[in-house]
DNA sequence: AAATTAACGCAACTCGGTTGCATCAAGAAG
DNA sequence: CTTCTTGATGCAACCGAGTTGCGTTAATTT
């Protein structure tokens, strides 16, 4: 189930994810939201924007889960597949437009897929 | 650091990774073996055997850790990069064989990639 | 056989994430 | 604007995957 209550919580969160450039983790948002919402509320939003087609979820390679906006999804269609970016050095992760065909795989129906790409940032490079 | 002395349960678990034909996470093979070893044990023996270039790992959409055999890989050249296929219904997960062609993004270096595609197994698809 | 030390068992811990429940406030109804 | 309904929140307790410290055990060297 989606968002219902534009609530103040709900409305702050949208606000950050508006304002990011790249994805964020959810260890971050509660750190950094901590004094303005509980723990279990980000946790709860987040999940509800997620339903709702709004933000888009995946893990990192720490096993961290991590949300960032969705480009033209609703809660039915939920088809925004693209690559992700983590840096090893400073764990900046960002979304790709990158154009990636998932494989077929013989005897099995792939649903979707997940591809998380490692390495330096444009940052960490210098 | 890998892998020393061949321990007892060292060599449990090399047994148990050669009659595997799909990945095994760690939750697993802690209940698997928790008459045999700890589980503190099985974290570090898979530690090691990483190291070693003997096993790889990878995370799975839940977050959970998988391990599966290396094919042809050493301490130091730990190349054995491929997607990874999980079933979202019975959980099966394994190493796939196909070559995926891991894409450059600009300004960035990418070191190394995770592709997990999600779907239904052979089984479940009946 | 004795010495060395990598590896193990155990218990306590960390931390990301969840749950139950009482309370609050968004928004519909009047 | 006030009242009512109930979705959303705060809080505290909990869950579980993974880690750490340390005393003991056993694989390997001498
Ligand atoms: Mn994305
Ligand atoms: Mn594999
Ligand atoms: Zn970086
Ligand atoms: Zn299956």
């Amino acid at each position: 189930m989606g968002i219902i209550r534009k609530t103040k919580s709900v409305k702050t969160l949208l606000e950050v994810f508006e304002q990011a450039d790249s994805a964020l983790s959810v260890v971050e948002l509660v750190e950094r939201l901590h004094r303005e919402m509980n723990k279990t509320t980000v946790y709860r939003i987040l999940d509800r924007l997620e339903d709702d087609g709004t933000l888009h979820s995946f893990m990192g390679r720490d096993g961290l889960k991590w949300y960032a906006k969705c480009r033209g999804c609703t809660a039915s269609q939920h088809t925004d597949a693209h690559p992700h970016f983590q840096c090893r050095d400073c764990g900046k992760t960002e979304c790709l437009t990158l154009d990636v065909s998932i494989p077929s795989v013989p005897n099995r129906k792939v649903d979707s897929a997940e591809l998380l790409l490692i390495g330096l940032c444009e940052e960490c490079l210098l």
